[in-house]
DNA sequence: CAGGATATTTGACCTGTATCAATGCGCCGA
DNA sequence: TCGGCGCATTGATACAGGTCAAATATCCTG
């Protein structure tokens, strides 16, 4: 094991055209590599931070797969979303100072930590990173509003397709097949996100796979036909 | 009309306790004076942008009210927000150069029009207002996430009532009563945000009315019982 | 000031999803 | 290899909120 394979570095991570990186010649990805104090694992089940935790830090994940979450006070749970390799979590903490959501591992999983000062900084001398860590936050914004979007108008169908169809074209952008996946995530987190009742996921999942749109067998799924997903997803897609 | 009250100027805007300067010193105040490039009326039911647009600028509104709102392809449409004077909007454009969503001023509306290139500029040289950027963006992540809550967890009454309280508790803090209000929207953009119909909203209105908790009339709302409201919103909070 | 368009309220009924409950599957540790 | 436990599936039933419909109130315009 060279030096090289434990140094953090951007400038050769395999997640480059994912992650922060985007679109920085080799002199910014140099600089880069400041930014990331150091790795940190979380193993399954464990959360990276908590709610009024102090925030400090971004993470880069490098691998395995997080949900987010907020609760009510009375205890209520809401998955607010999952993230994968190559995204960036913790933004929930800049306004307070203070984190404002969980994020959990749900498999074993390796982050990069770029402590929040270092990319404010590094964001002051580089325009282009600047406008990343913009767009990067803009993204979550427009994301958020596609769930409220989800979670206002759509019925328990229309959502599972949407899940699936976003879970596996991220996952394919990331080297994995376009049609089949691992769940990392129990029905319950999948309802807890998408709005419903765990066995109404159950029950939708059933019926996909009794109308032949997919293959489900506990957490692996098969998708056999995206265009029906797509169609149930959006009517108006169709052909 | 004296040339200064013409020249946009946050060092001497009244909202400058709410707006973009919340922290900044004179001098920044000063410089932040060049980030604002100009103002623009917004007629009651205009757009001030709509999904698609070329992204340039962010907006303080200065007066008026607006929603913003995102629809599926097949034409459902979902109010993300209700914003008001002080309030930013405009960062969901940031992703991709193209406004992500609908702003629409729900009554005749200012903004402070502020181009982003001056912002991001502006903010390489002002640690304090970068800072403040990117409290704003992460403050709206957060602010999305709740909606995502309320959206994925609460009942009818619930939502209802967690409504109320927030914009009660926003004009407030710009020198409104604390108990009265006139709605700026209509039954169904309540209903579009809250996830329900303009029926039930109204229903809802009407249940609460019944039981003394509000006096309603069309639009203008006055809240009697604030605690039971709360109590509604959050069942664990009683006592 | 009349008249039409728009927004709101209210009622009756229906449906999608929640709830409650039982069974089944699969993984992990002893 | 065998329990045991967490997770998933499936069924039966209940209910919150949706849908459809009609009456009423308000606002704008000519």
């Amino acid at each position: 094991m060279t030096p090289e394979t434990i140094k953090v570095a951007c400038s050769n991570c395999n997640l480059r055209e994912l992650c922060m990186p985007v679109g920085l010649n080799r002199d910014e990805l140099q600089k880069l590599d400041d930014v990331v104090s150091n790795r940190r694992k979380v193993a399954q089940g464990e959360p990276l931070y908590r709610n009024g935790d102090p925030f400090t830090s971004l993470y880069a994940i490098r691998t395995g797969f997080f949900k987010t979450s907020v609760a009510s006070e009375d205890g209520r749970e809401q998955v607010t979303g999952f993230q994968m390799a190559g995204e960036i979590i913790g933004l929930d903490g800049i306004t307070s100072d203070r984190h404002n959501c969980n994020a959990v591992a749900l498999e074993d999983a390796e982050v990069c930590v770029m402590p929040f000062a270092n990319i404010e900084h590094l964001s002051r001398e580089f325009p282009v990173l600047q406008r990343h860590v913009h767009k990067i936050m803009s993204r979550e914004i427009v994301r958020d509003q596609g769930v409220m979007l989800l979670l206002g108008n759509m019925r328990a169908e229309e959502r599972l397709a949407a899940f699936l169809l976003n879970l596996v074209q991220r996952l394919h952008a990331r080297g994995f097949s376009r049609s089949e996946l691992v769940l990392r995530m129990t029905r319950d987190e999948i309802g807890s996100y998408l709005g419903m009742k765990l066995e109404t996921v159950s029950r939708t999942f059933s019926k996909f796979s009794e109308e032949n749109i997919i293959e489900v067998k506990q957490r692996w799924v098969k998708i056999l036909k995206p265009e029906a997903l797509k169609k149930i997803f959006n009517p108006d897609s169709c052909n």
